[in-house]
DNA sequence: CACCCGATCGTCT
DNA sequence: GACGATCGGGTGC
């Protein structure tokens, strides 16, 4: 599907609420996750706009977090985590995913807040189409898939619900039709592709426990969301390696540096 | 509903 | 040569 060539942009429409300022995103990452949580996010793009209101949020706080990229000083990668406040960190993971960070603290300090989740408040259309695009390019479940519905299957079914469609920080960016190339975005300019603005719903709560999928500093209550949300991603400890020996002792003792 | 597993590749050891 | 700041489908209780 998508848009032809031929297609007219969509106009920009009006501004969205004032944008976060560059100090708002100028503290540590422990601070700003909380704050963020109610706040609007806007992605304008050619084909169309799409906004989310977020929902669930975990702060990183760089080289003196375990759990951070940044954690073993800057990189490549990491670069823009050591920059300027208010930018977007965009990093690709797991083979096939991308998830979004905005950048904490003044440049030299690298500090982010991951984007975990959001509800989706404008452009649902467009979204639940990046996320469909998205699940079929992956080859979503065993090949296979050309034999029965194939040729016809076109939006026979709607396979995602609204709640769905940014529950998690992976699907938060499908929908938002974020990659790599938004990596380094200023959210703090109106003329950006990506902008945060500030808080459109009342958050007279806030949940709070240990972050999501790390192995380090897995017990740091760092992760915070929006009590009740549906769109709240759920809980998950991160995996244990397969095919790791159980009882395997540490060879050279590790000293008693594990923080558990 | 609670696990379990495979997919897939950039990044760092 | 591992290991992921994940997701979606499958199995089993």
């Amino acid at each position: 599907m998508g848009g032809r060539l031929t297609d007219p942009v969509p106009p920009m429409p009006a501004p969205p609420p004032p944008l976060l300022s560059r100090g708002f995103f100028a503290r540590p990452a422990q601070e700003v996750a909380p704050d963020l949580l109610g706040c609007l996010l806007c992605r304008y793009a050619a084909d169309g706009t799409v906004a989310v209101v977020i929902t669930e949020t975990e702060a990183y706080a760089g080289t003196a977090d375990a759990a951070s990229h940044a954690f073993r000083g800057r990189t490549a990668r990491n670069a823009v985590m050591f920059g300027e406040p208010g930018h977007a960190y965009v990093y690709f993971t797991y083979g096939m995913h991308f998830c979004l960070n905005l950048v904490c603290l003044p440049a030299g300090t690298a500090s982010a807040v991951l984007l975990r989740a959001g509800r989706v408040v404008a452009g649902g259309e467009l979204a639940a189409a990046r996320r469909m695009a998205a699940r079929q390019a992956s080859g979503a479940g065993q090949g296979r898939g050309a034999g029965q519905g194939g040729g016809t299957g076109r939006a026979a079914r709607i396979g995602i619900s609204e709640r769905d469609l940014a529950r998690g920080p992976a699907r938060l960016c499908q929908s938002l039709g974020i990659d790599r190339a938004l990596d380094g975005a200023d959210v703090c300019d109106p003329a950006s592709p990506l902008q945060a603005g500030n808080r459109a719903v009342a958050v007279p709560d806030v949940g709070r426990g240990p972050r999501v999928g790390i192995s380090r500093a897995a017990g740091v209550p760092w992760r915070f969301w929006i009590p009740g949300d549906p769109t709240v991603s759920a809980y998950r400890a991160h995996a244990a390696r397969r095919g790791a020996a159980e009882a395997v002792s540490v060879p050279h003792g590790e000293g008693g540096t594990i923080a558990r």
